[in-house]
DNA sequence: TCAATAGTGTCTCTTAGACAGTATTGC
DNA sequence: GCAATACTGTCTAAGAGACACTATTGA
């Protein structure tokens, strides 16, 4: 009743976008890869998921080799499955997009013989449909950072409305007014939580600190315009 | 060098979330099983990506199958992979959204016993994982409406500005001010072309009759709140 | 003291929403 | 005429953006 060759064989893997803020740039996670096909060539890091591993687990356990951290924020991005798109076989792959605090150094995995933080910038030829889906990925964290607090996951538990401030403006290319910034952000009922604490390592007067509130959602949302 | 079992073996399918406006409701498309497992059950309508096909090639061919129509808006929505979802295998669903004007009578697929449109608060159980499929759907529809021009792919080549509110009010489920609508809809730049022809369809003075225009996004959106 | 950044106040202009009022049809 | 719907005008309150001003630190 059930033919094998009824459901032909596919193997499916996972690709992580995972995009930091580190020295005033925005900076992907990219492995150089240590096998054919593509060897030496930069790629998304990723694997194939096993046969018992539900695909978003498969994704938050190769996030958790990569970066050695557990716990960013990680959300599906979309699915790639052209046939050709790995000249092996046929792979359909689930793309993730990951955001995290600038972390320390990452982590090598073991199908990679490097791991580094790339600027978004400096980005060229990447392996198989690879500079697509990180494409794709840019953009849906612009996007998100309009509607929903996904900044704050850019930034350490603690950070300031101007560490704040500097995410959008890095992420997005553009200028923003801190004074505007700064009422319109601690205008937004839950998003941010005062901890009462402050810090003078921005230099000038010390500002307080903040943790990031249970809403997700931002009503009214940030909107991408330079000048706000 | 490729070892087969470093590649466990996974069946690829594509699931279609397909909405219309009809009667005054939102509607999908499903199709009652015609064979096990979920055997009777109620389902969205979808099947195997085959060998050689793109997965968004394969959406396209079921949603022409299931409809008999084609050209109609059609987006990937997202990729269910938990392990056990399917009782007889292990199966990647990609599922997609697509959007279409009220249609005749719903062509019953090969695999089908039925198809049918069923208005979204008489769905009661669905098949799998389909009822939480639907339901990413039909959140993603009501989403897209405040930004995108997406509300008319609900109506057909030329529709008047009450009919495309009537497509706002019933996949919101609010109350709109059509004095307001009208001049939100008709001042967004590109959103709706005048064809220059007006119906009485609706009785009262005779409405003009739009097109659907070549933006995409719609600035400033429309905001998904009453009285608006 | 100055330089630097944090944070507040205020002005103006645009827009959303409420709703009055006019226009054009069928009956 | 009346009922129904299409469309336009206007008022008000709220928000965005521009930017002056005050506050608090280090050097």
């Amino acid at each position: 009743m059930y033919e094998p060759s009824d459901f032909p064989p596919f193997a499916v893997t996972v690709d992580l976008v995972v995009l930091t803020v580190r020295a005033d740039e925005l900076c992907v996670l990219l492995v150089r890869r240590g096998e054919e096909p593509f060897l030496g060539q930069w790629a998304l890091p990723g694997g194939f998921v096993r046969v018992s591993e539900a695909v978003d687990d498969a994704a938050v356990r190769e996030l958790g080799e990569e970066t050695g951290v557990s716990g960013l924020h990680l959300e599906q991005l979309s699915t790639y499955g052209e046939p050709g798109r790995d000249p092996r076989m046929r792979v359909v792959s689930v793309a993730y997009l990951a955001l995290a605090p600038d972390l320390p150094v990452p982590v090598a995995g073991s199908d990679a013989a490097a791991a580094s933080w790339v600027p978004i910038e400096e980005v060229t030829t990447l392996a198989f449909d690879h500079a697509r889906i990180l494409s794709d990925g840019v953009e849906r964290a612009r996007a998100k950072l309009e509607y929903t607090a996904l900044a704050t996951a850019f930034c350490g538990g603690e950070f300031t409305v101007a560490e704040l401030r500097r995410v959008y403006e890095i992420v997005w290319g553009v200028a923003l007014d801190p004074r505007n910034f700064h009422r319109k952000v601690t205008g937004v009922e839950g998003f941010l939580v005062p901890t009462g604490e402050s810090t003078a390592r921005d230099g000038g007067r010390p500002a307080a600190l903040f943790r990031r509130g249970e809403v997700g959602v931002l009503s009214p949302p940030l909107v991408r315009a330079p000048g706000s």
